[in-house]
RNA sequence: GGUCUGUUCGUCUAGGGGUUAGGACACCAGAUUUUCAUUCUGGUAACACGGGUUCGAUUCCCGUACAGACUACCA
């Protein structure tokens, strides 16, 4: 086999959700790993549907994950124009060359025509109401009226379709490297639409024209699209392409987390956890929906995640990196059924890979994006904050939202620890404390330690029975990371103030 | 309704004619952390059901149930 060439093929209706990025991934995976190639194809033949921005949409969010488009839309290649709208022409050419050769028809029939013949078959109580070998002999087509009338009605320009002519019984087969053999009988395929009235082809034509043109090797797309694709090997058939026919590959649906059906934008919305990989407003009603990079996923946790939805190594290993990914990756080891999705692995996932950052790079972060926020934080405060807060967080704005008391004080003391933690020997030993602290010229975290146990000796105190009510003077909360580092990082002054607001506002809890 | 595709712990899954049915997430417990989280250790938990085939079936076959997709001049 020659070069192995991979299309992701989206139609810019709206945002690109994750189950299309993971059919884009696993397309990706397949390129890499064989040295293939990726081909950006984008599918807008329905001119109702189309979503500005859309597209750009769609480009951004591969770029934000990592995959790379060889050749296609935005980076242009060999078989271009990749945006199938600007093709028309071409798939004129070849439905005009199925009619020539008797393979598909035109068809005259409106809307209302086809309607009265759907409920004509249902109160017959026929099972299936379709287009077909059967039903097309009595509908207005070039099959059934004479060629002048067929010519008659173009020439008058009266509005057609062109119809691909399923034959009436035919076992049409084909091998989904993901499913096997699926049979399908032809009597099952209704006559589908291949052009529209107003010139446009529809999905199956142009899908099946564009991948033989462009020379693709493997179909990777959803499984909704299986029922199709006995409809799809008829069409390569007709054209005389059945040797150049791509491999198909029908992928799992990605399941909704709780109830029946494949996840969507509702459940997403309705259960707290993003759909998009970047966040989207949508132009027509102007809703705002969050999108993973916006909601703290780092690109390597996302696609790692994504990836384990429906395919797995075969080994116990669950951290891949993209590059592992493509080393990996095969066809053969993708599953069948459709997967649940589950938000709490990809938090997992974006934890994992949170902590294996660089402390540079995440102080890096800490600092900028306080700095957006006009709050003032040196690097070097910067850095010990994300050193101490690391293995805490699940998300990079956990640093921020977890670590308020680096910057400001207690606005409120936890109820709940104030009542269980704060007592008259705590009050007692936070006097000391800070009168102590302040004898001190220098100050550091082993300082704080060494000069609380100091107090506590002297005072006869245990000093485990203070420390939460140290904590809660502190920071408000009854957990977080090492006390003694947070004094620190705040510094003796702050330390000492917030003390005396404690003392001040605690003390007649007490009495 | 019809066609097609599926079905292993709650979830993602490994496995496959004879296994203590393995791992991960989640959950629970213990240890460590004089806090919480982390970390470590341990634990609960699954082959949808009914028939075959077979010495033996979770694994193969057939049904049933359930689930999903499709059934447009949408992709």
């Amino acid at each position: 086999m020659g070069e192995v060439r991979v299309r992701f093929a989206p139609s810019p209706t709206g945002a690109l959700h994750i189950g299309g990025i993971r059919t884009a991934l696993y397309n990706y995976l397949l390129a890499r790993k064989l040295s293939g190639t990726m081909i950006l194809r984008i599918e807008d033949t329905d001119q109702n549907r189309f979503v500005p921005g859309a597209e750009e949409y769609i480009r951004k969010s591969l770029e934000w994950v990592g995959i790379k488009i060889d050749e296609g839309v935005g980076v242009g290649g060999p078989h271009a124009p990749y945006r199938q709208s600007e093709r028309k022409e071409i798939y004129r050419q070849y439905a005009q060359q199925l009619i020539d050769s008797g393979s598909a028809y035109y068809a005259f029939d409106t809307e209302q025509e086809l309607e009265a013949m759907r409920e004509r078959l249902k109160a017959a109580g026929v099972a299936i109401q379709q287009y077909n070998s059967i039903t097309r002999m009595e509908m207005r087509n070039s099959l059934t009226l004479k060629p002048e009338e067929v010519n008659a009605l173009i020439q008058s320009g009266t509005p057609f379709v062109i119809r691909l002519k399923i034959p009436r019984k035919e076992e049409v087969r084909l091998n989904d490297l993901i499913r096997g053999w699926v049979m399908v009988h032809s009597s099952q395929i209704d006559d589908k639409v291949l052009m529209k009235s107003d010139g446009m082809p529809t999905y199956h034509l142009a899908n099946v024209v564009d991948d033989y043109l462009m020379k693709i090797t493997h179909v990777i797309r959803g499984e909704e699209w299986l029922p199709s694709a006995p409809l799809h090997v008829l069409l390569y058939k007709y054209m005389g392409w059945e040797k150049q026919m791509p491999q198909f590959a029908h992928l799992p649906l990605l399941l909704k987390p709780d109830g029946n059906g494949k996840l969507s934008k509702r459940d997403a919305d309705r259960l707290g956890f993003p759909i998009f990989p970047l966040t989207w407003q949508d132009p027509e009603t102007k809703e705002i929906a969050t999108g993973y990079k916006e909601a703290g996923y780092l690109p390597e946790a996302f696609i790692n995640f994504l990836a384990f939805l429906g395919w797995n190594p075969g080994t116990t290993q669950e951290i891949f990196s993209i590059e592992e990914l493509t080393s990996e990756f095969s066809l053969e080891r993708i599953n069948k059924a459709g997967a649940r999705f589950d938000i709490l692995k990809a938090q997992w996932y974006n934890q994992h890979y949170l902590r294996q950052k660089p402390l540079e790079e995440l102080s890096e972060y800490l600092h900028s994006s306080l700095a957006k926020e006009n709050i003032a934080c040196s690097k070097e405060k910067a850095l010990k904050i994300v050193t101490v807060m690391q293995d805490r967080v699940t998300f990079p704005q956990d640093f921020w939202e977890q670590g308020k008391f680096f910057f400001y004080p207690p606005a409120a003391y936890e109820e709940a620890v104030v009542a269980k933690k704060w007592n008259a020997d705590g009050a007692k030993v936070l006097a000391a404390y800070r009168d102590a602290l302040e004898s001190k010229a220098a100050f550091d975290a082993s300082i704080a330690k060494s000069t609380l146990e100091e107090v506590t000796a002297a005072l006869g105190i245990g000093i485990g029975k203070v420390l939460q009510a140290v904590r809660l003077t502190i920071t408000g909360l009854g957990g977080g990371p090492d006390l003694m580092m947070i004094m620190e990082i705040i510094g003796k002054n702050e330390v000492i103030r917030r003390i005396d607001h404690a003392l001040k506002t605690l003390q007649v809890k007490v009495s």
